[in-house]
DNA sequence: TGAAGATTGTTAACGACTGGAATAATTCTC
DNA sequence: GAGAATTATTCCAGTCGTTAACAATCTTCA
């Protein structure tokens, strides 16, 4: 083989292609980190959700991540499967499941949270505190100005046109 | 309804989290923006390649944008079709397709990086001059030290753990 | 009070997107 | 010249997510 290495020169570092290339990335990564503890990004969103409001019904913590009823049931469905939560009725709304985590679920959570920090560390590693900060603050002025997810991450898989 | 809001700060700005959330919004405006000229990341990257090294074989240009063999057939038939580029016949390899691009194809890949130039811009709106080239050096280091895609991006469909 | 209209959780059907295996035609290695 | 490797292609199968329809339950308001 040839092997001639077509130039990437053709795309240039821009900052829009540096920062999805990075983005990406970082994703990844954490997808495969996180999958060591048998989860993906949507479910350990949805675990941190529950923790962070105990008691929601499926499509409060739905909407707060931006995941459409249909699919929260799923999500939850393998939750409770895994003994990771429970889904009880309100006694106020019969029509409402109201989630909680079980103990299980809870250190589920938690190796969860350790793996993400893991993540974060090695995603930073050769960066100084000084660059991190930097870095911190650029993005989230970025993410100010473009009025970004209201606090939601996008996470990879939603909307339609994204096919990239 | 209460709305109540489910407090995000379960989701800190890590720069992990940031670095997805940014990278995610900025590769979907561009599907979107991109878009406005019939095309979708994965074709404007093929096009790019093409113009990059003309009359390369298919699974060249594919290897270099990690694309499988299988999947740039559908690539380049829509491509075709849309008379973008050309197969022509190898003189020396008989099975080789050669890809070159159009006139039609230039034009379409000069729109392109047009648009994608105006994705720069506003991406990176809020930003002062030097604000962008801090960010650019930032990430450039994080490229390098990661050992990030040699060279190439990612795009937001292949790898297999993504699931985010 | 009671009927119409919302809302919650679920299921089912459908479509978009991909990668991997198998295949035919060619070329390369010895 | 035989067998291995390579290129392009087709096919198939699996993953995913969205929309629509539905039953149960609540809310609204005349």
């Amino acid at each position: 083989m040839t092997e001639e290495r077509i130039n990437g020169d053709r795309a240039p570092s821009t900052l829009a292609f540096l920062l999805s290339q990075v983005g990406i990335h970082a994703s990844r990564r954490f997808a495969e980190r996180i999958a060591a503890v048998e989860l993906n990004p949507p479910l350990f969103r949805v675990l941190n959700l529950v923790d962070a409001a105990e008691g929601r019904s499926q499509q409060a913590i739905g909407a707060a991540i931006d995941v459409p009823p249909s699919r929260m049931v799923a999500l939850v469905d393998e939750l409770e499967q895994r003994g990771l939560v429970e889904r009880r009725p309100n006694p106020g709304d019969r029509r409402v499941r109201a989630l909680y985590l079980t103990a299980k679920g809870r250190k589920a959570l938690a190796r969860g949270r350790q793996i993400a920090h893991e993540h974060e560390e090695a995603l930073t590693h050769g960066l100084s505190a000084a660059d991190r900060k930097r870095l911190v603050d650029l993005l989230q002025k970025m993410v100010d100005e473009q009025a970004i997810g209201k606090g939601v991450h996008p996470g990879l898989s939603d909307a339609k046109p994204l096919r990239n």
